[in-house]
RNA sequence: GGGGUGUUGGUGGAAUUGGUUACCACGCCGCCCUCUCAAGGCGGAGGCUACGGGUUCGAUCCCCGUACACCCUACCA
């Protein structure tokens, strides 16, 4: 049978980027072997889950690239089919009715209460297996039922044996029954559980391979006790290592804000492809070296043998702005800004010019070809998308800010220049062609004869036309600028205005 | 409390299924280039491969123990 994987999220908040990631392997893994990637949306806690996530998840994979075959599958729909299941093997013997009542438990301090339990549970000599319901005759617990006394179900859990499973990443599994609590396959309401839901989909959906986080690696032992209810031979499973945050805790949207998500990295200027390239080398590496790689590159390459055991940290430093999330994947962003072909990373910039209203119709016809310069020359230096409208703004308009140390730097220290400069413009008026070349030559002519360095009247160029410090080459800037714009801006007494008031 | 999984320089990962000075990338520092900042080139700092034992001629790699971290232990997913 040709390899079936699934993406199976719950909707319960934005695309978490550990998610992002287990869907990218999912689908990588599909690709690679030539089977089918799909789409379940676990949507069975229904206080918690909204549209607007399942919106945001499916925005989240089309971001990525990452398409996904057949209709999706929305879990809550499956519910009556589970609670079915459920009561069939309730009907078997393999499961049975808890009439314990229904003990609320406060989410706040959850896991602490669980250990506790268990602790005492262990001093009282209390094992999983010790439930009173559990050896009920077949007549007083259809009895009860039919009382209408409210039951959970759960599965009999045999006293004695082992389960086993060999994990693509972490080798061979088993866990005593003793471990494994007798689990609630159906709420007393009715309401069908996780475990039962997820073996009964991905039994449904024929799903051969279960790529997954490992925080599933020891539910899989209770998957696999259902799989064996059912009757069905379980799929292959591949745990994932975590994405944790730099103190070694869970990643979560409530310590961590909005790192965690993966719209952040949409919203903050990232190219789709730099930041799956980066998620992909989170947990997993390539035989080779190399570790800049396009979507069928990872695909070519990707074997779950590639996948490493340990966790991984997401290194960002909450008070650095500069170091908002993992700089490797900051590096990575601004390698393929700066060497990705310009026909795909235009499109890319034009919605980010026109988000800041910078974005010109010329641009895409008559002055295509000087975008496409300008795009080549300031993109060198550009981390993000969000550069081209910020640090880029003299690039695409003349209303742009000067940058106060700049000006204090390159301008105010010598006071010659604020004659200097409209001389210079003045001069580069003249200047037929107007290359980088030639107004190079202009320029160091000027500075002889004016008897300056060149570099002084370079750093105050740079800033007149850009507002900045920083840059590309002056002459590239003077020729991709245009004549008219150099020299207007070269004129300009804002800078001397500004400072003065 | 029980069980599971893991631990290689600051971070992500390698190391031919035990064999010389532990490799790559990011980050950091320096030099070169240079009109600035990047990029690029060159070089460098940073590891007793968590710790302690054992097996072996030899251990990052195999075994045992300890510590730490994470996950599961729910009528959450």
């Amino acid at each position: 049978m040709s390899i079936r994987v699934r993406f199976a999220p719950s909707p319960t908040g934005y695309l978490h980027i550990g998610a992002a990631r287990s869907a990218l392997f999912n689908w990588l893994y599909a690709r690679k072997m030539g089977g089918k990637f799909l789409l379940r949306i676990e949507d069975t806690d229904l206080q918690r889950s909204t549209e607007a996530s399942t919106r945001s998840i499916i925005e989240g994979l089309e971001w990525l690239g990452l398409d996904y075959d057949e209709e999706t599958v929305f879990q809550s729909d499956n519910a009556p089919k589970h609670r079915t299941a459920a009561l069939q093997l309730l009907d078997e013997g393999k499961a049975y009715r808890d009439f314990t009542p229904r003990e609320e438990r406060a989410d706040a301090n959850i896991k602490q209460g669980i250990a506790e339990r268990a602790r005492a549970h262990a001093a009282e000599g209390q094992d999983h297996r010790s439930n009173p319901y559990r050896d009920l005759t077949k007549e007083e617990s259809d009895s009860r039922a039919a009382a209408g006394e409210p039951f959970a179900v759960r599965l009999k859990v045999a006293r004695e044996g082992k389960t086993h499973f060999e994990d693509a990443v972490y080798g061979p599994q088993e866990r005593d029954y003793a471990e494994i609590e007798d689990l609630v396959l159906l709420r007393s309401d009715g309401h069908p559980l996780y475990n039962l839901s997820v073996v009964l989909d991905d039994i449904e959906m024929n799903i051969t391979d279960v790529i997954r986080g490992q925080d599933h690696l020891t539910n899989t032992h209770k998957q696999i006790l259902l799989y064996q209810a059912f009757n069905v031979a379980p799929p292959r499973f591949a745990h994932l290592p975590l994405i944790l945050a730099p103190n070694k805790g869970k990643l979560s949207k409530r310590k961590h804000g909005e790192v965690v998500s993966l719209t952040t990295y949409r919203d903050r200027g990232f190219v789709p492809a730099a930041f799956r390239n980066f998620l992909a080398l989170m947990g997993w590496s390539p035989d080779s070296e190399q570790e800049i790689m396009t979507l069928d590159e990872l695909t070519e390459k990707f074997s779950l043998a590639g996948i490493s055991r340990s966790n991984a940290i997401f290194n960002f430093s909450e008070s650095d702005p500069r170091q908002w999330t993992d700089a490797k994947a900051l590096w990575m962003n601004a390698e393929y800004i700066r060497t990705m072909p310009i026909d795909e990373l235009l499109p890319m910039v034009k919605a980010e010019l026109r988000a800041s209203k910078l974005w010109r119709e010329e641009y895409e016809e008559d002055e295509r070809a000087r975008l496409e310069k300008t795009l080549n020359l300031i993109r060198q230096r550009f981390h993000t998308l969000k550069d081209f409208s910020a640090q880029g703004r003299a690039y695409f308009s003349d209303d742009f800010d000067f940058d106060e140390a700049a000006v204090k730097k390159n301008l105010l220290k010598e006071p010659r220049l604020r004659e200097l400069l409209p001389a210079l413009a003045e001069k580069m008026e003249r200047v037929e062609p107007f290359t980088a070349e030639t107004s190079e030559a202009a320029l160091r002519s000027f500075a002889e004869e004016a008897g300056v360095k060149p570099g002084l009247l370079i750093n105050a160029a740079r800033t007149m036309l850009t507002g900045q410090a920083v840059g590309p080459s002056m002459f590239e800037v003077f020729e991709t600028v245009g004549r008219e714009r150099s020299v207007r801006r070269l004129k300009s007494q804002e800078p001397w205005f500004a400072s003065e008031s």
